[in-house]
DNA sequence: TCTGGGGTCCTAGGACCC
DNA sequence: TCTGGGGTCCTAGGACCC
């Protein structure tokens, strides 16, 4: 073997095979997952969103109706009393998403799991394997994901994943849009600013105001007026717009977070000891997942919002990276205390874990106690198994209580009494 | 649109060091 | 101490996505 030069690996000649990126998107996925589910609810509208107030997935039936993503459920109720507000069940809408990439792995291997209801697939090389054209693969990917779970989707296939995105949405619902390279510049005339992936409001105003009302008049700028006005991101989409092939697939499984946040809205109030149990119980389900996914958090944000919105906060490192709700919720009562202001009213408690590292390589600070670490990790992962197998908050640490219903007799841990 | 919840990445600017 | 230029690291905040 040669001795090969790192500037011999020209990435122009690895990236140049055709590509041809095929982008899956689950058409209103929760709802149409409560309408596979529930008989009843097919042809009806029908939202998802009670717990939260708000509508998160929306039916076509719905939608016929002008019922629009974010809108209240009490204004849905008032103005469209047939339609159906639903709780979501976001076991189920899980469990459907894990079958569709199942059905598309059946295809390829090379499936890009991007959100619960998305997915770019490389189907470059499947004709053969198929004797099928791009179109025809799609067709067949659409039709098995309907017939098995009950759901439409709407597909689109291009030469990268941001053309690929722009297909799938040209045409909703149930829609199939496969745009060649040849034909892309056809599909950014027809394609507002404003749409493109990854350009949001702010950029797409600017953009505008400098005359690029399409696409089509955004790849027509040059490359200098790009680097001058806007950021990589930006120009990363501009060449993936002009026919790169810039964003590659990533099929690796979700298994890690930079960051794992919870937070939860609820009646306003200045009550502070029923405030710091809302935030107990993010603290609950975020060193929860945590310890889910075997990480550790170094660093903690607590932020209360106000009742007129205003968000407010404090921000903390860990003594050592932790998944433990104990040691995080002496400090996050700390940080509680420096934020709280007994004339305002709280509306939302959020807790983030940032800098998250991998348990197994957690380092354990000189002053900490080892045991004590460990009988804390154990009294949480305990704790996991008994919420595991008796429901959701069958025990929890006493500083939540004040959130509990009176008449529950819960099992509780007195979180500031343990003694190791 | 009277405003829920969970993420990621990028950039500017300050601190600090040589 | 009147004073250049560069690098790295960190942080807050913005922007965007589902």
């Amino acid at each position: 073997m040669f001795p090969v030069a790192a500037n011999m690996l020209n990435p122009v000649t690895i990236l140049s095979w055709p590509r041809a990126i095929l982008h899956v998107d689950c058409d209103s996925f929760f709802a149409s997952v409560e309408q596979s589910l529930t008989p009843a609810y097919q042809g009806r509208p029908i939202v998802t969103g009670r717990e939260r107030g708000i509508a998160i997935a929306v039916s076509l039936e719905a939608k016929r109706l002008g019922i629009k993503r974010g809108m209240t459920t009490y204004a849905i109720k008032k103005n469209h009393p047939n339609c159906l507000i639903v709780p979501g069940n976001y076991e189920a809408y899980m469990i459907y998403s894990r079958r569709m990439f199942a059905i598309l792995r059946r295809f390829t291997p090379i499936v890009d799991e991007y959100s619960i209801d998305e997915a770019f697939i490389d189907i470059a090389g499947l004709r053969l394997v198929h004797r099928k054209n791009y179109k025809e693969i799609a067709v067949s990917i659409k039709k098995t994901i309907e017939q098995e779970l009950g759901i439409t989707v709407s597909v689109g296939v291009s030469i990268n994943k941001s053309l690929a995105k722009l297909c799938s949405k040209a045409e909703k619902p149930n829609g199939l849009t496969c745009v060649k390279g040849k034909h892309v510049h056809l599909l950014l005339q027809k394609t507002p600013i404003e749409q493109v992936w990854g350009i949001g409001k702010n950029n797409a105003d600017f953009l505008r105001n400098q005359g690029c009302k399409t696409a089509h008049d955004f790849i027509k700028k040059p490359l200098s007026f790009i680097k001058k006005n806007l950021t990589k991101k930006e120009e990363e989409i501009y060449r993936e717009l002009k026919g790169e092939f810039v964003y590659d697939l990533n099929t690796l499984p979700k298994d890690s977070y930079k960051s794992i946040s919870k937070s939860k809205t609820f009646e306003a109030t200045r009550d502070k000891e029923k405030i710091f149990s809302e935030l107990v119980k993010n603290i609950e389900e975020a060193t929860q997942k945590c310890r889910k996914y075997k990480l550790a958090a170094k660093k903690l944000v607590v932020l209360l919002k106000t009742q007129s919105f205003n968000v407010v906060g404090q921000k903390a490192t860990l003594s050592c990276a932790t998944a433990s709700p104990f040691e995080i919720v002496a400090v996050a009562r700390q940080l509680f205390e420096m934020v709280y202001q007994s004339q305002e009213l709280y509306r939302t408690t959020v807790c983030i874990l940032t800098d998250i590292t991998e348990d197994n390589d957690l380092q354990l600070s000189l002053f900490e106690s080892v045991l004590k670490i460990e009988k804390l990790e154990k009294l949480s992962f305990t704790m996991d198994k008994i919420n595991k197998k008796h429901g959701p908050g069958s025990i929890c640490l006493a500083a939540r209580l004040p959130t509990q219903g009176k008449s529950k007799s819960r099992l509780s841990i007195p979180f500031m009494d343990i003694s190791v």
